[in-house]
DNA sequence: AATATATGATAGTATTACTATTAATAAAGA
DNA sequence: TCTTTATTAATAGTAATACTATCATATATT
């Protein structure tokens, strides 16, 4: 069966050139994608970008003004990607516990299967997500980016996802805490599990993690 | 009346040479706190130290292998004194209940006031953790610096607090998670309220990320 | 065939994060 | 007091980074 083809439209502010205009825009984010796993954020460079698929520095600095603007891209289509997931799966419950428990489950659960765009390896992304969103909006120019709108995509799934917390509880006091402490609570068990277990409770196989903030989500709200 | 001399020690791993041994050293980090809370990390480098403490930079190498060591020694230090704190008021509450809840606020509050240590600013150092410390582990070298111990003190007031929730609720699963999620969070919130305000309920003088936080840790282990 | 557009190649710059060497100075021991 | 040692300062140098600028070439469109 073919793919749901769904198109993420990421905006403008967030690129030079659009880099789904062309082929060459697209290889640079999927490449990007596997040499910031590869190498980390600090040793990516656009140099060794455009050596490893055959193009020039230049070119990629005319898509993208920095790497750190290539990182907030894949940030803010990943946090789309999330919002479309979110909506498309709680669209057809009618429980409002139901759809926040989906909701906090795709926020939180591991990303293993390939999925519906062609050229975004969702797995690995998910990856940068957890190593890297944080050297992002850590950052000093963080104001003035957030006011051009590069984090609104994430400003959005946590909006929409505080709203069903109100729908569970209309009285709970900190919808939009809860779900971003589980947001970036989920991402660093992600990575203290990997290397800095003992700051977590993770075991292989029992989808501790999951298991957990749906938990700690319910017994918040709900007590 | 003077206030109480308690002498933090570092792991001899953090440093080449202690900066607690000399003058210069202590320099060498009272100003790198101010430095890197007005510069971010990004843009603090040793050059800069030294032109600001009228040192070379040459000398602040025989302290500090990198920026990052340097970084590494302010959260290790952090951690220390948090740990201390802990410890200290904790040790004459008897309900489990009471040091837990005494824990989880050492752990999520704000720092204002000038404290104990001569040379170290809390108050800033406290910042820096708030929006530096993520760069400090979320690198490639992180497996190997964890085996040198470089994150031993953060791990041990993790471990500390962990212990406390199972006093309080022995049959709990998560103790870890639960307070590595806490402090990442409280971490977050202050920062998001300030940058990011839409993904928190903060409002001026409500204290509501203590609220919040210890409100959230009751509920997940007492129901 | 002419023109516009996208890409590639090359060169250059200021800064960074160091390393190495040597000189100057201060403290400590004989 | 003289000498040794330790500490710090000064200078220079390096490879890499994160760009910018310019110009040439290839490709597509009219």
């Amino acid at each position: 069966m073919d793919k749901l083809q769904i198109h993420i439209v990421i905006n403008s502010n967030l690129y030079t050139k659009n880099p789904e205009s062309s082929e060459l825009g697209k290889k640079i984010v999927s490449t990007s994608i596997e040499m910031i796993n590869d190498l980390g954020f600090e040793s990516f460079t656009f140099k060794k970008l455009g050596n490893q698929i055959g193009s020039n520095e230049s070119s990629i600095y005319r898509y993208f003004d920095s790497k750190h603007a290539l990182l907030v891209y894949l940030i803010s289509w990943y946090w789309s990607w999330i919002e479309y997931k979110i909506v498309f799966s709680t669209a057809n419950l009618n429980s409002s516990k139901d759809k926040l428990l989906t909701a906090i489950t795709i926020l939180t659960e591991d990303i293993t299967e390939d999925n519906t765009f062609s050229y975004i390896d969702e797995t690995l992304l998910h990856k940068i997500i957890i190593s890297e969103s944080a050297k992002a909006y850590y950052t000093k120019d963080i104001d003035e980016e957030n006011q051009k709108g590069f984090y609104k995509t994430y400003k959005k799934v946590v909006q929409r996802v505080s709203d069903i917390v109100l729908e569970v509880n209309p009285e709970f006091e900190f919808p939009h805490m809860l779900i971003s402490t589980v947001i970036e609570g989920a991402h660093h068990q992600r990575y203290f599990s990997k290397h800095l277990p003992s700051l977590t409770d993770v075991v292989e196989g029992k989808n501790n993690i999951v298991r957990f903030y749906n938990d700690l989500v319910l017994k918040t709200i709900l007590t």
